[in-house]
DNA sequence: GCGGCAACTTGACCGGAATCAAAGCAAGTG
DNA sequence: CACTTGCTTTGATTCCGGTCAAGTTGCCGC
């Protein structure tokens, strides 16, 4: 079992990425590899999310239903990232869905829960992931409150490089969004239209260039990152 | 010192709430109690926290500066709520300031930390917390993200009567305001005058009476929610 | 190759919130 | 009391992004 997890893609990253030899076999054992197909739910809103896992590969959203009936999404999760509410009992808020092809590292909750009060290391690694997710979403609350469009936009794009690209937000960096115009409108606050305008706002500066689409390279970063406002 | 905590104005709500009498005590003998004026901050963006803290009595709010200098507010605190970032080192990222004249219970970092890993209910406590914490800022991304002014500024209001008044969102309740005209712009990402524009709105439509800027008082709670776009 | 559908782009127009500018108002000071 | 100072309200104007309405592109099965 535990050179399952020594193989693990999300080994330096992830929860477990600090773990002692003998914690990790403890996870490892009841640890369940699981696929999710792009499109599919983990978890809806308003159901109890009866388990916990680590992300492995892929990108998940995060999304709610606003009172107008729209899809507004709060969040995206990447590679290395935790998902679950342990100690936390009730319907969740938000639908976590796959945004590409994800696989899973993913424990019941109630013996996850246990795991964490067995090992308080763990946990306190969980409350310090929990923090600094808190942190950026606060960071991305503040962007949401006032940026313009433009800015958004800019800086949404930046922050997906960073985070899908090898290298960071680098000159020739390209990636394949894992978004829909429509799901970047969801997150960003925006319209469709709004997003389109400015992607092709952003080409004509020289800052991006577009192919099909989806694939993004970034051509000028300081120029992109001019336009995030930063 | 138990009996201090058993005294404690926010004993059915804070952290320690549901402690049993053994570890509350642990957590008594290195609490110290302490007052932060109206406008004095107990952290500065940039500081490293260095200690942790129930708040008491009093309201405050985490800012921090735009890319253009301007304050933004991310989240307030109320009675009850946890402050500060165990396990997790490096400068905090906002502010952390008294918007009334506030008592908190504070303990130092390392200590609180120590007493975590000495006690995995409190550190399971805290998790689930900072978990609801976390909802709660998603749902406030929510609002941000897409509302019009209008329903910013009645959905703060609610929120700010459901947890200041004492009987929630009724009619007849009053509450003074923490914050000034700039505070709640600031929040809401709008400007100065357009929170005034929309109080003085809610007030033509009667859902609420305003004496002298802070005294406010709800006439028409359904109205104020319907106004919320609830 | 060709249709058909969904996603994306582009354009014209409109409205809500920002901006700029001036008053009110309350509290403190000499 | 006159005067300052800071906060709030109100008004006039501007502009960004939403809305409505066509296109355009790309991709699938056939």
């Amino acid at each position: 079992m535990s050179n399952r997890c020594e193989s693990c893609m999300v080994r330096d990253r992830a929860l477990c990425a600090a773990l002692a030899p003998a914690e990790l076999a403890a996870l490892s054992v009841m640890a369940t590899r699981r696929t999710v197909a792009a499109g599919e739910a983990l978890f809806r809103a308003g159901d109890e999310p009866l388990l916990c896992a680590t992300l492995q590969s892929g990108v998940m959203k995060l999304s709610a239903t606003t009172a107008g009936g729209e899809e507004a999404i709060v969040g995206l999760l990447f590679p290395g990232d935790f998902i679950g509410r342990p100690f936390t009992t009730g319907a969740a808020g938000q639908d976590v869905v796959a945004l590409t092809e994800v696989q899973l590292c993913s424990f019941p909750r109630a013996r996850f829960e246990a795991a964490l009060a067995e090992h308080p290391r763990l946990e306190a690694l969980l409350l310090g992931r929990t923090l600094a997710e808190l942190d950026r979403t606060r960071e991305w609350l503040l962007r949401m409150g006032r940026a313009s469009a433009g800015a958004r936009v800019a800086g949404f794009l930046e922050d997906m490089v960073r985070r899908l690209g090898v290298l960071g937000c680098t000159a020739g960096t390209t990636v394949e969004l894992p978004l829909s115009r429509g799901e970047m409108a969801a997150l960003l606050g925006l319209t469709i239209e709004t997003v389109s305008r400015q992607m092709t706002r952003l080409q004509g500066l020289g800052a991006i260039a577009l192919r099909g689409g989806r694939q993004l390279m970034i051509t000028a970063p300081a120029l992109l990152a001019a336009e995030a406002g930063r």
